[in-house]
DNA sequence: GCCAACGTTGGC
DNA sequence: GCCAACGTTGGC
């Protein structure tokens, strides 16, 4: 059982967005991050409490608990010529890029960064970091768990 | 829109 | 395999 912080833009797929979903599970697409990619491909589990956090956004924070419900596999919009995230290089055979299933647990209030920021139990957090961009990344017992204290 | 930081590409 | 050039991310 591990924990993770998902990046995703609320234009694209909000909280909100995941929250009405059917069974308020979406498909995690687009990660084009060899890095984030290897993280949803050989860590992940099915169990794993994610973050989902807001990013590119006027506000830019945690806005809801969420957790992994599938295990990975490949990513249709990489085969997709249509598709932002379409891949050339990637085939049927040999896909390059996957996918994963997210369920919205709860939409919480906005946690802000610059609030992250100013709390010493979370100056450790990967996304933290001067220079830090994954659209994934890991997120100690003790960060979870003090974030869902800061969110109840 | 700016720009720092990081990732990727491709010539050599 | 180096590294310059370019592209992307994402906060501000």
């Amino acid at each position: 059982m591990q924990y993770w912080l998902m990046k995703s833009e609320p234009d694209e797929v909000s909280i909100d967005d995941v929250m009405a979903s059917p069974k308020q599970t979406t498909v995690w697409f687009g990660v084009r991050n060899y890095q984030a990619r290897n993280f949803m491909r050989d860590q992940m589990q099915v169990g794993d409490g994610v973050l989902f956090y807001h990013s590119s956004c006027p506000e830019p924070g945690i806005a809801g608990l969420a957790q992994i419900v599938s295990t990975p596999y490949p990513d249709a919009s990489q085969f997709d010529s249509n598709s932002k995230y379409y891949d050339p290089k990637a085939t049927q055979e040999t896909p390059r890029w996957i996918s994963i299933d997210v369920q919205g647990t709860q939409k919480t209030r906005l946690l802000p960064l610059a609030e992250m920021r100013t709390i010493p139990a979370l100056e450790d957090m990967v996304v933290l970091q001067k220079g830090s961009r994954l659209s994934i990344t890991p997120v100690t017992a003790a960060q979870w768990k003090a974030i869902v204290k800061l969110l109840k």
